[in-house]
DNA sequence: TAGAAACCCAATAAAACTGATAAGGAATAA
DNA sequence: TTATTCCTTATCAGTTTTATTGGGTTTCTA
């Protein structure tokens, strides 16, 4: 019932981008300076978030990554299901509910609802409310990459 | 953002409990025939059930397991709780907000939020309302194990 | 046309977790 | 007293997680 670091370091990238890429392409040293995340290992997280779309990497001098969409239509399940796959609590197919048929499963619809529960919570959830709310915890302190 | 098998298993192995408990203790032999888990492995799982006080533990010949409470009075993120910890997607301290000060941390609410909507709707769901439903199941189809 | 900046890709590995097994001990009913 | 059943602790292989390392490839700029 644990998130992995992945999907947190996930979203954090993409929010990172999100912020930032007014100044041009966005480079992983300094997503990694300012996220605490050793670049190399971005590398590794930012791959799946380039299939799906999400975001694009540019290379050369003055190269970096910038998000490939709105940040209002990228939502934190987008982000999570592109970083660790589809949404679901349980894998449960015949053979894990006790050998009974899947539909006749007394526990199957609470994983089932709890997934889909999951789900929806994240789908409200854009890049742009979490760079919206990041600017405004900044107000209150330093900004800490600028230009 | 898996469920491990452990925590289904508690929700299924309190559910034969409860299910088949009126005819005295439930032995786990019994259970394990019933859920397909190894006897061995039920008794790991069990344990921490116990500490919370859901299930009490009968030794001795015709002895077995039955439910500490009613089954109305035992939620499945009571069970969920037990067997896998408060219920907390991420282990968000301050080292893990990238620095941050936890309440300057954007991402903070989406993990908070998650864990708080997952938990509601764990707390909606009876144990009860499993033994209903697996009943309800039973009718269209044969009963395994009775008396 | 260097050459440096930056992304791209594959292999490796330590640490933690998961899922499970095993053996012996303690209590209880018949 | 004996069979049954729970209780406790240890072990352990396999997988997943969380990275690190080391080499490529592309592209901008001078």
């Amino acid at each position: 019932m644990k998130m992995s670091t992945k999907g947190r370091y996930a979203v954090r990238i993409l929010l990172s981008i999100a912020r930032y890429q007014k100044n041009g392409p966005v480079p992983k040293k300094i997503i990694a300076a300012e996220e605490g995340i050793s670049a190399d290992y971005i590398e590794q997280i930012i791959v799946p978030l380039k299939n799906d779309g999400l975001c694009v990497g540019i290379r050369g001098v003055k190269g970096g990554f910038k998000l490939a969409k709105d940040p209002a239509d990228i939502t934190v399940y987008d982000i999570l299901a592109a970083s660790e796959g589809v949404m679901k609590m349980v894998d449960c197919d015949q053979l894990d509910c006790a050998g009974r048929d899947k539909n006749q499963c007394a526990t199957r619809p609470v994983w089932e609802g709890a997934s889909r529960v999951l789900q929806e919570f994240f789908e409200k959830i854009t890049l742009k409310d979490l760079v919206d709310r990041a600017t405004e915890y900044e107000k209150t302190s330093a900004a800490s990459y600028s230009i």
